[in-house]
DNA sequence: TTAATCACCTGAGGGC
DNA sequence: TGCCCTCAGGTGATTA
């Protein structure tokens, strides 16, 4: 399931076999994904010269002279490079054709994700135009979350998964960074301090780090770029793990579900 | 404006 | 072994 970091370990995979490249044709098998994807966008792609590989959130931004391929792996998506041609299993939906003979292959089970084009400048497009910061910026910090946080009575947990307050906190990292900044997830937001929001910001700042830094989870069918998988599963101290001991007190975990979202905490450590 | 819920989708896993 | 059911979850849309 692609959080912020498997998408940034995916752009970080793509980027050196897609840059620079002229994009030879669009292969469209499944064009019902979360949005369909637009008829045109074969003859819109084709002959396009890619710019730059970005990220923005957890939406990928293939920039090219005519426009912005606006990409979201939603919960299964994955991008891999592949040779033109390769044998297509069932899932695989979109290839991207380069001119080096190898293409951008879009593989998506549960199809939640998206494939969109615009020709404007792609932050004003309405889904990345009111997103909150991005977490490892600078300017994401203890303040800022306590500013948005005044007068919310929502659960925190649910606070920093909404894309509004900070992008690319999912359910996993969310779990995580809660558990590092000791903070009850069902906590309301604003009933925490400034000093308890600058360890949370901090906590989400070091998670987020770690797990681009190692690869992204391993969870279900995540792989990289490079078709590797992720290693930082091993290093989840809460998420998946209701049931288990805390690793810091030994309690048992407790696991709870928190706005359809499954949600463990350490009742001892979490306050 | 905020919070809660729904919808989309399919593979995995458990129970029988 | 096969069938059925539930769960997993990101995020926009809808409703209260």
């Amino acid at each position: 399931m692609p959080e912020l970091p498997e998408v940034e370990t995916t752009r970080r995979g793509v980027e050196p076999h897609i840059l620079k490249q002229r994009i030879r044709d669009v292969i469209v098998r499944q064009p019902q994904l979360r949005w369909p994807v637009p008829d045109d966008l074969p003859g819109v792609l084709k002959g396009s010269l890619i710019q730059s590989v970005e990220r923005r959130a957890k939406y990928l931004l293939l920039k090219t002279p005519q426009g912005t391929l606006i990409m979201h792996l939603g919960m299964s998506g994955s991008l891999r490079i592949v040779a033109a041609g390769a044998t297509v299993e069932t899932h695989d939906h979109i290839d991207i054709c380069l001119s080096s003979g190898k293409a951008l292959r879009f593989t998506d089970p549960r199809r939640f994700g998206a494939m969109l084009w615009t020709a404007q400048d792609p932050l004003q497009h309405k889904l990345l135009r009111n997103l909150g910061p991005e977490p490892l910026a600078e300017e994401f910090d203890g303040e800022h979350l306590y500013r948005l946080s005044r007068g919310r009575s929502a659960a925190v947990k649910q606070f920093i998964m909404d894309g509004h307050t900070v992008v690319g906190v999912g359910n996993i990292y969310a779990n995580e960074a809660l558990y590092m900044a000791g903070i009850h997830p069902k906590r309301a937001a604003r009933r925490i301090s400034l000093a308890r929001y600058r360890q949370l910001a901090m906590a989400i700042k070091s998670v987020l780090g770690d797990a681009i830094a190692q690869g992204g989870t391993t969870l279900r069918d995540f792989v990289g770029g490079d078709g590797k998988p992720g290693y930082f599963k091993q290093q989840l101290n809460v998420y998946g793990r209701g049931g288990e001991r805390c690793r810091d007190c030994g309690m048992v975990l407790h696991e709870i579900r928190l706005g359809q979202r499954s949600t463990v905490y350490c009742r001892h450590c979490q306050r």
